[in-house]
DNA sequence: AAGTTATGATACATTATGTTCGATAAAATA
DNA sequence: TATTTTATCGAACATAATGTATCATAACTT
């Protein structure tokens, strides 16, 4: 097991980041800034984390997890209700991490997960063998998972104005859009 | 008009900057590789900006009001093959401004152009008048928007292996997704 | 040709970076 | 409990970037 002293560095050091980034944003958050709030050594600071944004994914395994283990439990389309749902009762750390005073580590991270689920999702709906057209369902793929994103940090800086489960609509609306074979693919690539 | 020694500074300036992004990534320059890569004086490089973003914006006003003009000359809708096409004839500026090795000033300033356009032309096309239905066409017009400026940046990172019609019909296609009036608005908000 | 102004060079105080070291306190282990 | 292991702190360090200020000079405008 982990040294309780380890935990408990690691603990107030990612506290530390979130609670800066809903004052200063993060960009402009600084090391030092970190291990003055979490009142570390600087020293300490390094023995654990290269940088910032290791501090931020290490720290927040669990949340990101949440997607990830849900799929991989058998089911191949994603439970997008679920997920604002999810985000919902984690309203301090989303604004954080999904707010204008985000970064875009965790933004990075669950748009590549969704694009990746997207474009095996669309792989059993479409009969696509060539491979340019495999190539630009990719490309639709990731971009309407960085809709699906932005719609999140739209609604997550706004308050939540509306409900998990009509977010969650919104967003299936957004990827059925591809699923039927389009006359896209007949375009001259 | 203006001096001539402002606007050799302001260009050399530019372009230093543009050359950077391409090398070391833009979040990673700092103002003095700016000055040292220009050989401008540290003093000169405050007198014209207060910082990168600044340089970048007012650098390349040129690039940025192609969209804006293009649209303000009475169109409602927006030409995207024409912009694509813009940008495949820009390549090297493109891939410094929307890039992986690119910051978020560019992308982010398209994207709000665009999603404002798009807000226009769906208002025209659904008469919508609650207010949270119209907010949640804003949250759409806004995702849509970023999901065509992730196009671009996929298709200039991958060194543009499609025409630009062909970005220009995939593009159209995720406008069209939300010209109907659709069941989305009758679900509970 | 005279007056105006942008530039470069230099200097400055401040702040952050990443690394190293030894003393100390806290933990695991026997 | 006694002993060993190890995480932390605090301090120091060289390096680098920041934003501001001043002044002589060169380049420009009129």
């Amino acid at each position: 097991m982990i040294d309780r002293r380890v935990q408990k560095t690691r603990k107030i050091l990612s506290q530390a980041l979130v609670s800066l980034i809903l004052e200063k944003g993060y960009d402009a958050i600084t090391i030092q800034d970190i291990i003055d709030r979490a009142n570390v050594g600087r020293s300490t600071f390094y023995a654990h984390f290269e940088n910032k944004d290791q501090l931020l994914l290490v720290g927040n395994e669990n949340f990101r997890h949440i997607l990830k283990s849900k799929v991989e439990d058998g089911e191949l389309a994603i439970d997008f209700e679920f997920f604002f749902q999810h985000v919902a009762e984690n309203y301090d750390l989303a604004l954080a991490f999904f707010g204008k005073k985000g970064g875009h580590v965790l933004i990075d991270f669950f748009r590549d997960i969704i694009a990746d689920l997207l474009m095996k999702h669309y792989k059993t709906k479409q009969q696509v063998s060539e491979k340019m057209q495999l190539k630009m369902l990719g490309y639709q793929a990731d971009a309407v998972a960085t809709s699906i994103i932005r719609l999140l940090t739209l609604w997550v800086e706004d308050r939540l104005p509306f409900s998990a489960k009509a977010m969650a609509d919104v967003s299936n609306k957004m990827i059925k859009q591809l699923e039927e074979e389009s006359p896209i693919f007949k375009v001259a690539l």
